[in-house]
Formats: structure tokens, C-alpha cells, sequence
DNA sequence: CGGTTAAATAACCTTTTGGTTTAATACAGT
DNA sequence: ACTGTATTAAACCAAAAGGTTATTTAACCG
């Protein structure tokens, strides 16, 4: 059985992931981060239309880096750190697994090398 | 002047997020974070043809997130940090930011909060 | 040499992305 | 009520992503 929300469901990690491969959104990402914006004062640095810009709204909102509320007829995004700390830890730990392998590495030589010394001395 | 390298050039973070967007790259990246391994020991944990998991370790390697180098007929891949780093250290700078933006805010509380507190006082 | 295994290449297909233009909505100000 | 402003919606398009199968190449083993 099969739920139909699962047809298109993507790990949080996917859409985070992903709404950051873009320099677009990396660059609204870095705006919202200092201050939050309008979507027209999102847009105005971006060589590129409304609508695009619109769409890249739309992915970073889908993947819960970027809130936004309209009040009037403007809409105010602004950064929600929650899912830019998932993906900072997602990395974190990966990065902890790789250099825990190293440290296993360098005990492995300590307890090897003063073995070979004292055999060349000896 | 446009040099041809510049044609699909893209920018390192933009392969290196692309690259983690995707969850059997990071299942990847996750395996050989733990130790490294030949191409078909990759490929084992995947219902996935093998050169679709080529593929993904492309996008790895172009991401430069993993190195191989092949010896005999086994390629062996391991992870290579540097530019999970480099990820991971864009995604802090901007949390910073974030934060240092609620901590200006929390000063300016701070500054209000003791008039106001005064004021029911008297 | 001949068979097996590991990896790579080629050709193809479908869906998703990232953009466009044009048109519609909805509020704000006069 | 009319006009400008801020956003949205719709329809379309080319290129990139992510997969497939079928075929090659290259190394190893007996």
C-alpha cells in the first residue's frame, strides 16, 4: 500500500540540500540571513525575472530555509535557521566519522612504530 | 573573452551541495566515511544498476567530495574532507549571521526592557 | 588461451529544473 | 472608481538529472 503523500515525499535533507546547489538561492539565502526582505528587494540584484525569483522562493520555502508572511500585498521572507542547522549537522557528523578513522590510523602507528625503532636499534 | 573552461563552470559549492542532495550520494558519502571501498561494495547496499551508481560517484568525484584511484581492476573511493569542510563552513557563516542578528536584537531589548520595567515601577 | 569479475561506455528515455513571457490578482493611494 | 505596485499564476521551453539496458574493455585466475 502506497500513500499518496508519499509518491513525491523528499527527505528533508534532499530538499535542503538541493534549495542550496543554486548560487541564486544560496545568494537570497545570504541576504535573508543579514536582514529579512521583501520579495522585490529579494529580486532586485538577480539578472533574472519575477517569476524565476518567485520559484526559487518557492524552493527554499519547500525546503524550510526560508519563511515568509504577507501582510498587505508585500511578503516578507526571512531565514529559519531549524533546517540550515539539520544539514550544518549532517555534515558535522560526517566530518566527526572521518577524523575519528584517522585518529584510529594514528593509534595504529604509535603502537607500530616504536616496535620497528626498537627492532632497527636492536 | 570567454575561455572554455568557463562555459560550465561552476562554482564549488554549487557541486558539493548538488552532489548531497541526493540521498543515495549521501548514503555513499556515509559508507565511505567509515572506511573506503571498491566500486561494487558501493554499489551492493543499492537496488540500482551499477552504472547508475557510476554515475552518482561521478557527480562525487566532480563535487570533489570523493577520490578514487584505481588499482589493478578495483577502484577504490574514500571521501575526501576539504570541501565537506568548505560546505559545512559556508552553512556556519550564515547561521552566524543569523544568530548575531537575534543577538543585536536581544541588545536592543536589553536597552528598552529596564525603561519599561521602571516605568510599571513607578 | 578462456572464462569470470570489475568497471566503463554508449545510447536512450522520462522527469525535474530553471528559466522565459504573458496575463491575472489584490491591495494602496489619490 | 482609477492607477500604479507587488506579487502570483499559466503556459511553455531547453537543458540537466537520474535512471535503464546492452555492449566493451581490462585484469585476474587456472
Amino acid at each position: 500500500m502506497i500513500l499518496k503523500y508519499m509518491l513525491n515525499y523528499q527527505a528533508p535533507l534532499d530538499l535542503v540540500f538541493q534549495a542550496l546547489a543554486d548560487p541564486a538561492r544560496r545568494a537570497m539565502v545570504e541576504r535573508l540571513s543579514r536582514s529579512p526582505a521583501s520579495v522585490s528587494e529579494l529580486a532586485r540584484p538577480f539578472d533574472m525575472s519575477l517569476p524565476a525569483v518567485m520559484q526559487h522562493l518557492d524552493v527554499l520555502e519547500a525546503s524550510g530555509l526560508v519563511r515568509s508572511e504577507k501582510v498587505g500585498r508585500v511578503r516578507t521572507c526571512r531565514v529559519d535557521d531549524a533546517n540550515l542547522k539539520l544539514a550544518g549537522d549532517w555534515i558535522s557528523k560526517r566530518r566527526a566519522l572521518w577524523e575519528q578513522r584517522f585518529d584510529r590510523l594514528a593509534d595504529y602507528l604509535a603502537e607500530q612504530k616504536p616496535k620497528s625503532k626498537r627492532r632497527r636499534k636492536s
